[in-house]
RNA sequence: GGUCGAUUAGCUCAGCGGGAGAGCACUCGCUUCACACGCGAGGGGUCACUGGUUCGAUCCCAGUAUCGACCACCA
C-alpha cells in the first residue's frame, strides 16, 4: 500500500542527515525474523533456489572470509526470492572434530585433567556440554551480517538425523566394497593421538641436520645421510639405486645395523636418487612413506620402534626415550662407535606438522579405514568435464581436475572421541561386521573405537540436512541446490567430496554452480589469518561502518576466484556510498517524489534519459549476476547511483521540481521510480540501508511490507531511448566544459556569469538552456552586456561570457595549445593507420571505421580548438 | 621440488589484439537550500624485462626476473 498524502509527506521528511547503521540493523533483523521473511516453504508452488551455507566450526568465530562468502550467498538468495523463486539459505554448523576435542581438552587441562581422567562417554558429553555454553558463537555474528537464513531449518552434523546419515552411506559403501581396512602408513600426531589426513598436515621449511652413517664393516660397508637417526631402530635395508656403478657389486649382500647386532640387505630400488648424499639410503618401512613403498616391492618386514606418543619402544638402551632425545643420544652412540663419517650439517628439508597443535607428525604404520575413491571421483570429474555442474570462474577448473583426477584413497578414520563413531564392530573371533541404521550388532561384538575424519559428514552436508536418507519433502523440493560458494583453497576438503557423496547417494550432483571466491589477504598482500596476527575482526568493522558498508565493499571487491585485500577505508567509502543513497532518497521524499500510478506517458528528455539508464544498468546487473560476477554488478549499480542519478539526475531535477507544473509532477513520478528501482537492485547486497529506505519512501512499513518480497527490477527495453542519451551526454559535455573554464579562470562559484549562449539548437539543447545556466551558475546577459571571451565549448555551442577583464588568456591560450597538440597527435595516428594498406586490406571493417571516426573527431577537435584561440581576446 | 596464478597511476585492482580505466590517496576551488561520509575542476602510467607472432601487442607465444597460492615422501 502506498501511503503519499500531505501528513506521510511531512513525517518522512524527519530522515535524519545521515544514516546511522546501529539504530537500523538489530531492529530490522529482528522483524524479518519475526515476520518469517527468511523461512522457506516445502509445498511452495515457486521453483526452489537451494543454497547451504559452509557449515562454520562450532569453535569458530566470524572472520572476514566467511563474511564474503556469506556476502554472496545472501545476495544471491535474497535475489532469488525478489525474482519469484523459493528462495532457502541453510544453516548449520560442523562439528569440527579435531578442533573442538582440542579446545575442550585444553579447558580439561587446566583443571590438571585429561579426557582420559574422564573416560570416553563423559568426555563427549563434556563436549556436548561445551557446544550448548560456547559453540555457535558464529551463528550469533552472522545475524549482525544480515543473513537471511531460514533458522527453524538450522543443523548440525552431529545431530541425530545427520548421524544416520552418516552411518547409512557408511553402510552403502562398505556394502559396496568401497570401504576397507588396511594397514598403511599414515600421519600420526603424537599429542593429538589421532592419525590425520593428508590436508590436515602442514608443511614448512625446517632446520634439520643431515648426518652421514656407515653401515657394515671395511670393504662391506655402506654410507647413508639421514636427517632422522632415531628411525635407524627400524631400518630393515639399505637401498640403492639399481644402475648406480658404486653400489651395484653390493646388492644382494648383507650389511651390520649399527647398534642394534641386526644384520639388513642391501636392495636395488628405483625411488633412489644417486645424485643425492652418498647414492644410499636407509629404508625404515614402518615410519616412512617412501621407505613403506619401498618395502611393499621388495617383501621387507616392518618394524615399529615408536609407540602412539613417540616414545621408543625398540629393546635397548633408548627404549623410553621421546624421538627428540633419542636423536641426538643415538647419534652420540654412533659417533662413539665411530660410524659417523662426515658430520652433521644443517639441512632444511619440509616437514609435517599437525594442522591443529604444530606438533611434528610423525609418519606412522598402522591399521585405518580407507574409502576407495577411484569411481567415486570419476563420477565427480565427468560431472563437471559433462557441464552438469559449473565452476566459476572456469579457470578454476583446472584446480579441481587436478584433485579429482589424482585422489589417492581417503583415510576416514580418526583415534579422536569427538565425532561419528565407526559403525563396523569386531566379533571374537577377529569377524567384521557393519551396523547399519536401526541394526544392532551381535551379542560379545565391539565397536571400533575410532571416529570418521570430519570431512565425511561435511561431504553429506547438501542432502542430509534435508533430511535425506528420507526422502522428506523438504529434499524433494531443494535438492539439488542451486549454487555452492566457498573459497577456493577448500575445494579439495569439501567440493570434490560433496561431488563424489552427493552423486554416490542421491544419483544427481549436489549444486549445479559452484562459485569459487579468493582468499582475503591484509593490506601487505598477506593470507589473513588468526595465527599470523593481522586480521580484521569484522564485527569491529560493522560497528564503525555498518553491516551494509562491510558487505558493499566484500561485494564490490569480489572478482571471481580473485583474492581481496581489505583496508578500512575503503569499507570508509562503502559507508560513504550508503549514506549518499540515504541522502538521495532523502532529497527525493522532500522532492515529493511519488510512487503513486503508471508512469507518465510523456515525459522530459531528462526523465526519459535516467529512465533509459535504468533499464540499461538493471540489464547489465543481471547480466553479471548471471556469471557471478559480483564486483561487476555492484559496481555498475554504484556508478548509476552515483554518477548518474545523484551527480546529475538529481542535480537537473532540482530546477524542473523548483518551477513546478506538469513536468514537475512527471519528474517527480519518474524519481520516484528510480529511487524505488535503485534500492530494489540494491537490497540484495546492503540489505538494512535499502529495507529502511524503501520503506520510508513507499510508506509501506504501516501495511508490514518489505523490500525482501518486493519484486527484482525489470529491465524494459521500451525505456531506451539513444535520443535522450544523446542529448543530455551533450548537455553534459557543454555544463562540464563551462565548468572546466570557470574552474581554470579562477571564477569563484558564488561569481554569477553573464553569458550569451548559441548555437544550443544544433546541440539538441534548445530547449534546456536554463538547465545549463543552472547547472553551470551562469546569468543570463545583462543589459550592458560586454562579451570579454567568446568560446566555443563544444562543437556546435559558443557561449560569450561577460567576464569584465578577469580572463587570464594566456592560461586559457595554454591550455588550448596543449588540447590542440593533443589533437594533431590524435590526426596523426589515425591518418598513419589510415594510410596504411595492410591495415585496411586486413582489419575489420568495423575497426576501420572507428578510426575513420576517431580521425574525424580529431579533426573537429581541431577545428573548435583553432576557433577558441582565435575567439580569445588579446593577452 | 611440482602445479597454477600474478606483475597496469602513490595504494588496491579492473581491462586482455585496434583510442590506457575505477576506487582510494594527491592538487586546486567551494558553508551551492539531500549529503563535507559532500560538490566542482584537475595532475599522474614507455601496462615488470627480453625476444617472437601480427598490418597492429598492455592484451597472444617463448624465455628472464620478482611475488603469491596450493600441493609435496627425496633420505
Amino acid at each position: 500500500m502506498l501511503v503519499t498524502n500531505e501528513a506521510n509527506t511531512q513525517a518522512r521528511t524527519q530522515l535524519p542527515p545521515q544514516y546511522a547503521p546501529a539504530d537500523v540493523e538489530s531492529r530490522r533483523y529482528a522483524q524479518w525474523v519475526a515476520d518469517g521473511r527468511f523461512a522457506a516453504s516445502d509445498d511452495s508452488d515457486k521453483p526452489p533456489y537451494t543454497i547451504v551455507i559452509p557449515p562454520p566450526n562450532v569453535t569458530g568465530q566470524l572472520h572476514l572470509g566467511h563474511a564474503l562468502d556469506h556476502t554472496i550467498i545472501d545476495a544471491l538468495t535474497r535475489r532469488a526470492r525478489m525474482r519469484g523463486y523459493e528462495a532457502l539459505w541453510m544453516p548449520g554448523m560442523d562439528h569440527a572434530g579435531i578442533s573442538t576435542q582440542n579446545v575442550v581438552e585444553r579447558q580439561l587441562a587446566e583443571q590438571g585433567l585429561s579426557r582420559h581422567d574422564l573416560g570416553r562417554e563423559a568426555f563427549v558429553e563434556r563436549v556436548w556440554e561445551w557446544k550448548s555454553e560456547y559453540g555457535g558463537k558464529i551463528l550469533g555474528q552472522m545475524r549482525r551480517l544480515g543473513d537471511a537464513v531460514d533458522w527453524d531449518r538450522e543443523r548440525f552434523t552431529m545431530d541425530e538425523g545427520l548421524s544416520r546419515a552418516v552411518q547409512t552411506i557408511f553402510k552403502r559403501l562398505y556394502d559396496d566394497g568401497l570401504i576397507y581396512r588396511a594397514e598403511r602408513i599414515i600421519n600420526w600426531c603424537p599429542r593429538c593421538m589421532t592419525a590425520l589426513s593428508d590436508i590436515e598436515v602442514e608443511h614448512s621449511d625446517d632446520d634439520g641436520e643431515l648426518v652421514s652413517v656407515r653401515y657394515g664393516e671395511g670393504d662391506n660397508s655402506i654410507v647413508v645421510a639421514t636427517t632422522r637417526a632415531e628411525t635407524m631402530l627400524g631400518d630393515t635395508a639399505v637401498a640403492v639405486h639399481p644402475d648406480d656403478e658404486r653400489y651395484r657389486h653390493m646388492v644382494g649382500t648383507d650389511v651390520e645395523l649399527p647398534l642394534t647386532g641386526r644384520r639388513i640387505p642391501i636392495i636395488a630400488d628405483e625411488h633412489v636418487d644417486p645424485e643425492f648424499g652418498t647414492g644410499a639410503v636407509k629404508v625404515t618401512p614402518a615410519h616412512d612413506p617412501n621407505d613403506f613403498e619401498i618395502g611393499q616391492r621388495h617383501d621387507l618386514p616392518s618394524l615399529l620402534i615408536m609407540d602412539e606418543h613417540a616414545t621408543i619402544t625398540a629393546h635397548g638402551p633408548f627404549q623410553g626415550l621421546d624421538r627428540f632425545e633419542a636423536r641426538p643420544a643415538i647419534v652420540a652412540a654412533l659417533r662413539a662407535e665411530g660410524r659417523i663419517v662426515a658430520e652433521k650439517r644443517p639441512y632444511v628439508h619440509a616437514v609435517g606438522h599437525c594442522e591443529r597443535c604444530k606438533t611434528t607428525v610423525e609418519p606412522r604404520l598402522s591399521k585405518q579405514w580407507f574409502v576407495k575413491v577411484e569411481s567415486l571421483a570419476k563420477a565427480a570429474g565427468d560431472a563437471v568435464r559433462g557441464g552438469e555442474v559449473r565452476i566459476h570462474p572456469p579457470e578454476q577448473e583446472k584446480r579441481y581436475f587436478g584433485w579429482v583426477d589424482n585422489l589417492m584413497d581417503w583415510c576416514i578414520s580418526r583415534q579422536l572421541w569427538w565425532g561419528h563413531r565407526i559403525p563396523i564392530w569386531y566379533g571374537p573371533d577377529g569377524d567384521t561386521v557393519c551396523v547399519g541404521p536401526g541394526e544392532t550388532a551381535p551379542e560379545g561384538y565391539t565397536q571400533d573405537p575410532d571416529v570418521l575424519d570430519t570431512w565425511f559428514s561435511s561431504a553429506l552436508w547438501p542432502f542430509s540436512t534435508l533430511g535425506w536418507p528420507e526422502r522428506t519433502e523438504a529434499l524433494e523440493k531443494f535438492y539439488p541446490t542451486a549454487v555452492l560458494s566457498t573459497g577456493y583453497d577448500i575445494i579439495f576438503f569439501w567440493v570434490t567430496r560433496m561431488m563424489m557423496f552427493g552423486i554416490y547417494a542421491t544419483g544427481q550432483p549436489p549444486f549445479a554452480d559452484v562459485v569459487l571466491h579468493g582468499l582475503i589477504r591484509d593490506e601487505n598482500g598477506k593470507k589473513m589469518s588468526k595465527s599470523a596476527g593481522n586480521g580484521i575482526d569484522p564485527i569491529d568493522l560493522m560497528d564503525v561502518y555498518g553491516s551494509d558498508a562491510l558487505r558493499f565493499f566484500l561485494a564490490r571487491s569480489s572478482t571471481p576466484g580473485g583474492d581481496l585485500v581489505v583496508n578500512e577505508e575503503w569499507v570508509a567509502g562503502s559507508r560513504n556510498f550508503c549514506n549518499k543513497l540515504w541522502n538521495a532518497t532523502r532529497f527525493a521524499m522532500m522532492s515529493g517524489a511519488t510512487l503513486d500510478g503508471p508512469l507518465p506517458t510523456e515525459l522530459s528528455t531528462i526523465d526519459r534519459w535516467i529512465l533509459s539508464r535504468l533499464s540499461r544498468t538493471i540489464s547489465e546487473v543481471d547480466a553479471q549476476y548471471a556469471t557471478f560476477e559480483f564486483a561487476k554488478a555492484t559496481d555498475a549499480i554504484y556508478h548509476f547511483a552515483w554518477d548518474e542519478v545523484c551527480d546529475w539526475y538529481l542535480e537537473l531535477a532540482k530546477p524542473v521540481l523548483a518551477a513546478g507544473g506538469e513536468a514537475a509532477a512527471g519528474t517527480r513520478r519518474v524519481l520516484g521510480h528510480v529511487l524505488d528501482s535503485l534500492l530494489r537492485l540494491l537490497h540484495p547486497v546492503t540489505p538494512y540501508v535499502t529495507e529502511e529506505l524503501w520503506l520510508a519512501l513507499t510508506g509501506g512499513e504501516a501495511a508490514g511490507d518489505s523490500i525482501m518480497v518486493a519484486e527484482w527490477p525489470t529491465a524494459e527495453a521500451s525505456a531506451i531511448d539513444t535520443g535522450a542519451e544523446r542529448t543530455v551526454a551533450a548537455l553534459q559535455n557543454l555544463v562540464t566544459e563551462i565548468r572546466r573554464f570557470r574552474s581554470d579562470q579562477g571564477l569563484k562559484p558564488g561569481q554569477r556569469v553573464a553569458t550569451r549562449l548559441s548555437g544550443l539548437d544544433a546541440a539538441g539543447l534548445a530547449e534546456h538552456e536554463s538547465l545549463v545556466r543552472s547547472l553551470a551558475r551562469l546569468d543570463a546577459p545583462a543589459a550592458d552586456f560586454a562579451a570579454t571571451a567568446r568560446l566555443a565549448v563544444t562543437d556546435q555551442v559558443t557561449a560569450e561570457l561577460d567576464t569584465r577583464g578577469t580572463i587570464d588568456v594566456g592560461a586559457e591560450r595554454a591550455r588550448l595549445d596543449k588540447a590542440l597538440s593533443a589533437a594533431r597527435k590524435e590526426l596523426d595516428g589515425t591518418e598513419r593507420k589510415l594510410g596504411n594498406e595492410s591495415f585496411l586490406a586486413k582489419a575489420p571493417a568495423e575497426v576501420v571505421d572507428k578510426i575513420r571516426e576517431r580521425k574525424a573527431a580529431a579533426e573537429s577537435d581541431i577545428a573548435r580548438v583553432l576557433a577558441q584561440l582565435e575567439s580569445l581576446p588579446p593577452a
